[in-house]
DNA sequence: GATGAATGAGGGTTCATTCAT
DNA sequence: GATGAATGAACCCTCATTCAT
């Protein structure tokens, strides 16, 4: 039917659930996935009141039942996302040594870090901003979010705790508060784009303006951070 | 009627359109206002898809089809909502005289109004997240919106270009940047408290958080901007 | 305001309802014709379940508020419509002088002037059609109506008569049947065009179709009345 | 429920959806059947804009969203009633077979076969009328219908052909002419039965009445086409 | 005579969900 | 595991009509 051509084509190694033919092959890791991607699509684009199930199954190439028959609800569907949204944010902090090398210079990294996370998966944004107007209502009644974020945070308190360490930071700087600033400054341009484009008339879309963005935020944390005499380069 | 019970009780000066009661009927202005106050709640508590027609007209104590008397539409009324956000925005600038006054101390003043706005009207966050998360949509189709920004950002760059001349600001900061890195940061952490309270473990709507906060973001700012001469203090 | 540009402007002689401009004169002839003019528009273009009140108050650039006051309801103003077209039917018998000239010409006749009465006044036959879908219910409510065909019948008997007397016509023909099927030829085409014309991949309202069309009744009527000898021309 | 009471009676062959009992429910085809048979009942009797969906779901015995489901729109629903009236019409030529008898006896049953579809089948003529409103938008947008009439046309043009070759036709027949001709007076009576009937005191719908028309429409026609010498009986 | 504001019932359509197979 | 068919509540919006001035 006309409903496999609507299949999600962004992901690369997307291959139509139907596919290997002999008889419809039982598959459910693969359904749990494609809906799963879909889903995420979909609610990225229009948001937990706006999506639409009968186009996340479409999109998935499934039929609409299996969506109940693997997530329960629509909520539930929206809460198994954002499960999968935070865990691809979790796994950010172990792509980072910070036992090694300068302070400033992870910092520095790290900001890049994070930029091109949400650069890479912006969707994160939109989803995160459904689950915000929601109350986190999903999340909080998620068990797996529970044990996420302790070890993120450690690190980062390792961080900072050797720049202080070390000179190259001022003294008194709170791990929450470093990242909030971080990420702050991140998501709300790519978050706002559409509006602040529009009021500012500088298109913050654009791949050039968006990398001048990711040096000022960089040069905003580490000035903000590091004693200036370390940022002498 | 039981409608009457129903009536937004949030904006402290909110009276019930037919309280009056001395010739209960007939005010436009009135009929307007009580809508787009109503129309304001309902999207900012549910976004613009979750919010319900139904809800709105009930709040405001009027027929449902005065909406489309007074708006044509949900989404005119929607329109209409974000000029008003809008328009509270800009005023904002020109409650600060940027001219007179060391520029570090009014760049200070300047994140804590800001801050301020953003706390005092909470909904502007989620109405705008609405909004982009239909791609500004509204506002480019809004001829009130268009002359809006200018002055906004002529008084910043005035201010910075004070800085820099007395030597305060170091040189070669942009207007703009410097507006999207205060309100970046003081926008997210209220935009994603719920998540982000669940994630830190660190409830970040409480009064005393917040005020801790507010006083980051203007050091974080002034660090970031300032001459580290011209923070001796 | 733009409700003045919206006014029909096919009666040529049509001023705007406001226009003698000395304070808003009172001028309910005037008044109700626009209405009703502007009714027969609506209704000959929807049909009667199709028809807008609010585009009929504005076609006739008044409040809606009048056609209530001058025709009690939209199902009056729809009777008061129809009576105008059954006015202008009668009226139509009254052109021709059955007492003088060879019948089987008066017949030709005849049918000309009412292929050319439907012709230019095509919103009639919508307008029965929206009558007759509704079994004639207003017509048979209306009083005015029961005075108007008797002169119409005995008018077209006369010409029978004549017709057979002199050995022209064939005997024993009926005037309402005559009626019918002359009127029946006209009508059917011009009512059924747009369907007609898909089904026969033929234009039937293309002008130099519809002339034919009117030479064909003419003598399909001349043919099955007239005796064969008196057609030797 | 009292739903089922409800149900469309007109139709003798019809019986409810949920009737047989034997497991209640799944039959699609029927389903579909049953719809079309309301829509078609509800069309006719009210036209495209005063016909109500909710009352064609009763009539079906099924829930609304079926009919979205089946047919999409009620302008889809509509369209696939006229598509249901338009092959009934074209069926009707191959009942006829034109290449044996004598011509105008062949033309005589012709007419008395077209009299007696429209007869049996009035809501075509109000189902037409409503398209013929619509200035056939759907029969327009609608594939199946292109191919349908060539046919109808060949036939009646090879039964001229031969009432001319053996001269009992009069030479110069057009065939979409004649069929105008025809079914224009059968139409014309049908369709305008009520507003007729009432302007001229004949009640043009009781039986006795209408097959004294048939018999007229029939003369009519044979007289307008076949020569004199044909019809000496 | 004339008006803008207001109404409640109901318009077509779509929603997330479940049934029977 | 997987499906097409079915549901009822609720969606946004529009209707003809009337109120108060």
């Amino acid at each position: 039917m006309a409903k496999r051509s609507a299949r999600l084509e962004a992901d690369p190694a997307f291959r139509p659930h139907e596919a290997p033919r002999e008889g419809n092959v039982r598959n459910p890791e693969r359904a749990r996935r494609d809906i799963l991607a879909a889903a995420r699509q979909e609610f990225a684009a229009y948001g937990l009141a706006g999506a639409r199930v009968d186009r996340i199954a479409e999109k998935a190439g499934l039929n609409k039942r299996m969506l109940y028959y693997y997530f329960d609800s629509k909520s539930g569907l929206f809460t198994a996302v954002l499960e999968a949204v935070y865990a691809e944010l979790c796994d950010l902090a172990e792509q980072l040594d910070f036992e090694t090398g300068a302070p400033s210079l992870l910092l520095g990294r790290l900001v890049e870090l994070l930029f091109d996370h949400y650069d890479r998966h912006p969707d994160t944004i939109t989803l995160l901003n459904s689950e915000n107007l929601h109350g986190a209502r999903h999340l909080a009644a998620s068990p797996r979010l529970k044990q996420m974020s302790p070890a993120f945070r450690q690190r980062l308190a390792r961080l900072i705790a050797r720049g202080e360490a070390d000179g190259s930071f001022r003294p008194g700087i709170d791990p929450v508060d470093l990242y909030l600033s971080i990420v702050g400054q991140i998501y709300f341009v790519q978050s706002n784009a559409a509006t602040l484009s529009l009021f500012f008339g500088r298109d913050l879309t654009r791949r050039r303006v968006r990398t001048a963005w990711r040096r000022h935020v960089r040069e905003m944390t580490l000035r903000a951070v590091c004693r200036p005499e370390s940022l002498e380069v």
